[in-house]
DNA sequence: TTGACCTCGTTGCAAGTGAAACGAATAATC
DNA sequence: GATTATTCGTTTCACTTGCAACGAGGTCAA
């Protein structure tokens, strides 16, 4: 005779439910960025950083947009091979780069947010007026995630 | 003179705020279950589900824990390399398999869900009475995100 | 100013991923 | 019942990923 399995309901699982959730969500503009304009998910995540911060370092963009360093070096590659930023040394810090929007690449950025904007304007009608509840929520865990004593 | 760009905040933008936390979640757990037991977050879901259906095939399996045919197929490979399933033929239609879990694979579902359940269990904590508030969030998004009329 | 240590951005590498193609089995159509 | 379509699980292939190592630059203290 087996023991019974603990009861396990994958429904009621959050880690499962947000990683489904978030994929499916990424994937819906993933597909959009990468048909119409060549553009991958760290891509426009440095893009936006770069867009609204004063020359960031590839540190900088890391921190802020919860990307990997490698990821960040990568992205900022591509981006500059396609002629949306350029990499500048930082003189008073020759380790450091001083990342910038091309021409080019702030008006990707002008084409690609509206998008975003439209995305999560659909999100929140969905939500109807749930959205705040599910904000907060989100802000729980992300700054009780690692406190230990919870 | 530049155009000025649209404002947009990154935090305030679901795709970017689920799977960045979604990412802090899974991680969470999938070292654990890597470390102590050499299972990965595509196992895991499959051992879940062969334990609590009858027999699926890797079809099922793809349909109920949200993964692709060849992330199953691959996960099961490797179960059952390690002794924890056995596949099947299915009978009366020879191109399906039936999956099931061996003792030592019930055993070791056995050990994982008490380590979930205590995680989602702080999640909880955490939540403090937020919880049902996300999950009917979750579930809007995740029921609505297909209707073109929203 | 030398040496030990740290941080920066890049890159090499092994592992994981998704999409498409595949053979085998079944279903549907005529 | 022969032909065509479809479904199943696997595998191939190109691409992405995360980690560790690296060289170059900077910091600090003896």
């Amino acid at each position: 005779m087996q023991k019974a399995l603990p009861d396990f309901d994958l429904d009621l699982y959050l880690p499962y439910r947000l990683t489904v959730l978030a994929s499916r969500l990424s994937a819906e503009l993933a597909t959009q960025y990468k048909k119409d304009y060549g553009i991958s998910m760290p891509e426009w995540r440095v893009l936006l950083n770069v867009g609204y911060s004063d020359s960031p370092s590839i540190r900088d963009i890391e921190k802020h947009v919860s990307l990997e360093k490698s990821k960040v070096s990568r992205a900022a590659a591509s981006l500059e091979a396609k002629g949306f930023l350029i990499k500048e040394m930082d003189a008073t810090d020759r380790r450091l780069l001083k990342l910038a929007l091309t021409d080019r690449g702030a008006e990707l950025l002008g084409e690609l947010i509206p998008i975003a904007t439209a995305f999560q304007d659909r999100l929140n009608r969905i939500l109807c007026d749930q959205e705040p509840a599910l904000r907060h929520a989100l802000d729980l865990l992300a700054e009780n995630l690692d406190d230990q004593t919870l």
